[in-house]
DNA sequence: TTAATAGTGTCTTTTAGACAGTATATC
DNA sequence: GATATACTGTCTAAAAGACACTATTAA
């Protein structure tokens, strides 16, 4: 179109006032039947010294680019099967003291526990258990919040719990994910019944662990993600009325 | 804090490459027992008399605020009752001729059909069935998806459906907003059960309509919106095995 | 009168959840 | 042997869905 390739030669970017727009991840994990979040301690200004989530400034890249490489450079972990999905955009003005800048915040879902390794941008980066994670650098405390909102939702009707198991797990292992997640105890009898009977959730290996638990057990069966994306019928939490009005 | 403040004041915004955000609206209503999306027709470049969804440049404000103003000013729309929100972020470099542009897109639903009227940024505003809304500009049409399938999802859970109804409503109104959106029947007596058993789903007002339908039947029922804000259980759509793999 | 709609009754199937019980491991 | 765990059986209650039926209204 002439029309516009004309508009482009005359369009200056800088007509506008300065903005920037940042990745925040969530990246969540188990370690020892605890739901914990990475944090980095802030090596520079703003906040310095305070922790917050992983994230830096997008550069010519995709935003999902942009959140895999953030947690990678500036902490060290690098996912390879992790699960990333976008969660929100934080763009109040004034939430970061230097200029409007709009967080785009990421969730991640980690199998393993990766030790991270202190990298360029910050000081310092460890899972830290949920409930600890508090007094964070700018808003990344309703961040942290909606992202935990949404990972436990997404737990009763996706097969995200197995982002969180490694290749192969057992269903006590899964068991042990909701349990961490959701903050709540499940049967065990009628949770293995009812993994097993969602068509697609998980699938097995044939084989068994090698050894029972710590103190007895038989060799629990070993299983693997499926192909279901979504779980019908889907795993609720246990009902409580006043969460719903 | 010294550190802080000695920061920010050798701080220079301009340092950085030139980024713009926009907030983009997937508006919808039901119309003639169609599912309609607003849609305004560009005046200026780019993509200039192609059809597009309502948005335009953040300005210094929150992003829900921006996502108001902007389906107000640009197609002469103003929902009061409107639900309102953030539906998901589109940052790919490329996204947009002119520059970085990150669209945070936002989800309304409107009760009514408000006419809308032209505004001052486009040369016209009208509402759509969405399956004539195809060849946006920009990646409105992937946005346009994404609204959609969020739309058809959070019926099923929350009582969205009620934001489509007016202020009262009988249970065959909201019956054919769930046929709308979700484009199946509905077996009319077992919604009408359901419905009525879902808790703070809806609540009787005590009246009936003035008449029955256009070909016959009883006065039905008068109901306005509930206090719950999650349906326990939920309304489920009719189960397609397809859908879940 | 005809036909369409509102609303209810009832039956079957599926699912959730409580609880018990058996087999198999580890210490 | 004591004990913890994996897994299954069984029963009850809740819910979904199919289908039938009555009552009420507009044309």
């Amino acid at each position: 179109m002439h029309d516009e390739a004309e508009f482009l030669a005359g369009y200056d970017p800088g007509a506008y006032p300065a903005v920037a727009v940042t990745v925040d991840v969530v990246a969540l994990t188990i370690h020892a039947g605890r739901l914990c979040v990475l944090l980095v301690e802030r090596g520079e200004q703003p906040f310095a010294g305070r922790r917050a989530l992983p994230g830096g400034f997008v550069r010519d890249e995709a935003l999902d680019v942009a959140a895999m490489r953030e947690l990678g450079e500036e902490t060290g972990v690098h996912l390879e099967r992790v699960h990333l999905e976008q969660l929100k955009t934080y763009g109040d003005p004034g939430r970061d003291p230097r200029m409007r800048v709009f967080s785009v915040a990421y969730l991640a879902f980690a199998p393993s526990l990766p030790e991270p390794e202190s990298g360029t941008d910050a000081a310092g980066a460890y899972w830290v258990p949920v409930e600890e994670a508090t007094g964070l650098a700018f808003d990344h405390d309703v961040i942290l919040a909606d992202g935990l909102e949404r990972a436990r939702a997404k737990l009763e009707y996706t097969p995200l719990a197995t982002a969180f198991a490694g290749d192969e797990f057992t269903i006590s292992e899964l068991r042990q994910i909701y349990t961490a997640v959701w903050g709540e105890e499940l049967h065990a009898g009628n949770f293995h019944r009812k993994v097993l009977s969602v068509p697609g959730f998980v699938e097995s290996t044939g084989e068994t662990a090698p050894r029972g638990g710590e103190r007895g057990g038989p060799k629990p069966k070993l299983y693997r993600a499926g192909d279901a994306r979504l779980l019908h019928p889907a795993l609720l939490r246990p009902t409580r009325e006043d969460d719903v009005r």
